[in-house]
RNA sequence: GGAAGGGUGGCAGAGCGGACUAAUGCGCACGCCUCGAAAGCGUGUGAGGUGAAAGCCUCCGGGGGUUCGAAUCCCCCCCCUUCCGCCA
């Protein structure tokens, strides 16, 4: 969430600021007001919290000097004050409540140095790669999911039999490419991140802190009985790690990557994009991630965007970097890049990877703070994600680039490690 | 799932209804001592809210309750340790 005293010192320019991504200024204006009250309340609860500490203390002092006449008197007047407190305080916690809930639905405030923009077209792509787009064969432009049928790599009818539409069953060397994958990228990423496999179900606090709750329930996936959210991404498991935290400014910046099954139910999505793995309920992914100083996040921000880059450019796949615009930008992030990949048998490009810069919006909601080597008291982290990457999409774009004339797949040589040196799948029949 | 014991400041650990304004130790910071250091001695050391400030308020795993007053008593929940059961 962003800071209070922002919105309480300079209200014009958080309006301006979250104008710029859409929010209607009368929010904010209302959510000052709302905070004006809250202050007074809570005042108004501690002056009489006060008398009643006051006037106990009393009673126990005549208590002890044996009168007992004088101590029921104090005792009745701190009854009294007590019964007044109660009132006050649900006056004052309705109205803490009233600006905390305000506060987690308030998107993050975008960089300065986000375009602006009223939507996806406003986007601004920073580069290709490679520039010139390469020459394309007819054999490449077939779409991933007749090649999948083909070769046996993808069983999408079996996945929904099991788990409904848009739950891919890979198979075969199909099942093995998404395991090179995860292998290859968290290789990759190990000469600086921390290697992490967390937990795949989290609890709701852990949902709350990256700020995929409360505003955005209708997306993940619950588990009612006991009260578990299946996480849309690692990112949310990895900012929880030091939850409620003070770290150390020696420790920062704190870098990790995670390899997970990620779930998003696509409520807002239905209907788009139902055939193949274009846009499914499950996949693979590794994700890069950060905790940082406030000095430290841009460089980081601009490492991880290369990463994935790299990746990509190891694959030998087209890609281009998005500039996001403040209509675009998620809700938790200040600044955020996308990654597209070009894939001929869809002619798409192909979301990829999102990295994030969330500034200490998610380390308020969190409450995650590192202790400034110079001295002083406890600051906000900032913390940085980043897809490096998502594989449904990697995997289409790979089996459609790597299509020849005979119907096999080649894939690209870095993986050949990792699939037992053989980088052919053989063509059918 | 069952039984027992626990969760207190950066850490260890006491406190079990009224001076808790949380003892004590360790750690840390500063000072004295020293050529310098160690040791020793002294002083100081949590986070947050609000306020111009003095101050006031909150926080002893979480939530609720009893009481004039709760770290302390009661109820529910979570987590940790040990033992038992079950299990990939």
């Amino acid at each position: 969430m962003i800071d209070i005293r922002l919105v309480r010192d300079d209200t014009e320019a958080v309006t301006a600021a979250l104008a710029r991504r859409g929010v209607d200024p009368a929010e904010v204006v209302r959510l000052a007001a709302l905070d004006v009250a809250a202050r007074a309340a809570v005042g108004e609860r501690d002056e009489v919290r006060a008398t009643v500490k006051v006037l106990s203390k009393q009673v126990g002092e005549a208590r002890r000097a044996g009168d007992t006449a004088l101590a029921e008197r104090v005792a009745d007047d701190s009854r009294a004050a007590g019964n007044r407190e109660r009132e006050l305080n649900a006056v004052a916690e309705g109205a803490q409540d009233a600006v905390r809930q305000a506060l987690l639905y308030l998107p993050n405030l975008p960089s300065p140095d986000a375009p602006d923009g009223a939507g996806e077209s406003d986007n601004v792509v920073a580069r290709t790669w490679p520039e010139a787009d390469p020459a394309y064969t007819e054999a490449q432009r077939v779409p991933h999911w007749d090649i999948g049928v083909e070769l046996g790599l993808l069983d999408m009818e079996r996945g929904a039999k099991l788990s409904g539409s848009m739950f891919p069953l890979y198979r075969g060397f199909g099942a093995r490419l998404v395991r090179a994958l995860t292998s290859f990228a968290l290789d990759s990423h190990s000469d600086e991140f921390e290697e992490v496999r967390p937990p795949t179900m989290v609890l709701t606090a852990t949902m709350v802190s990256t700020g995929h709750l409360p505003k955005f329930e209708e997306e993940a996936y619950h588990l009612e009985r006991d009260d578990l959210w299946a996480i849309p991404t690692a990112e949310v498991p990895l900012t929880s790690m030091w939850r409620g935290d003070v770290m150390e400014e020696s420790d920062l910046p704190l870098k990790l990557t995670a390899g997970t099954a990620c779930f998003r139910r696509e409520a807002g999505a239905a209907g788009r994009d139902t055939r193949g793995l274009l846009r499914v309920h499950e996949f693979d992914k590794v994700e890069l991630f950060a905790y940082s100083t406030p000095d430290q996040a841009p460089a980081l921000l601009e490492s991880m965007v290369a990463r994935a880059e790299a990746l990509l450019r190891q694959l030998g796949l087209q890609y281009r970097v998005l500039d996001l615009c403040t209509a675009d930008i998620g809700n938790s992030a200040a600044r955020t890049f996308d990654l597209e990949v070009y894939s001929p048998g869809v002619d798409q490009w192909l979301e990829v990877s999102s990295v994030s810069w969330c500034t200490d919006y998610q380390a308020r909601r969190a409450n995650i703070r590192y202790r400034p080597e110079s001295g002083g008291s406890p600051q906000f982290v900032h913390t940085l994600n980043g897809s490096a990457l998502a594989w449904a999409r990697i995997w289409a774009a790979l089996v459609e680039n790597g299509r020849r004339a005979d119907g096999s797949v080649v894939l690209p040589e870095v993986l050949a490690p990792y699939l037992r040196g053989q980088t052919v799948i053989p063509a059918a029949g």
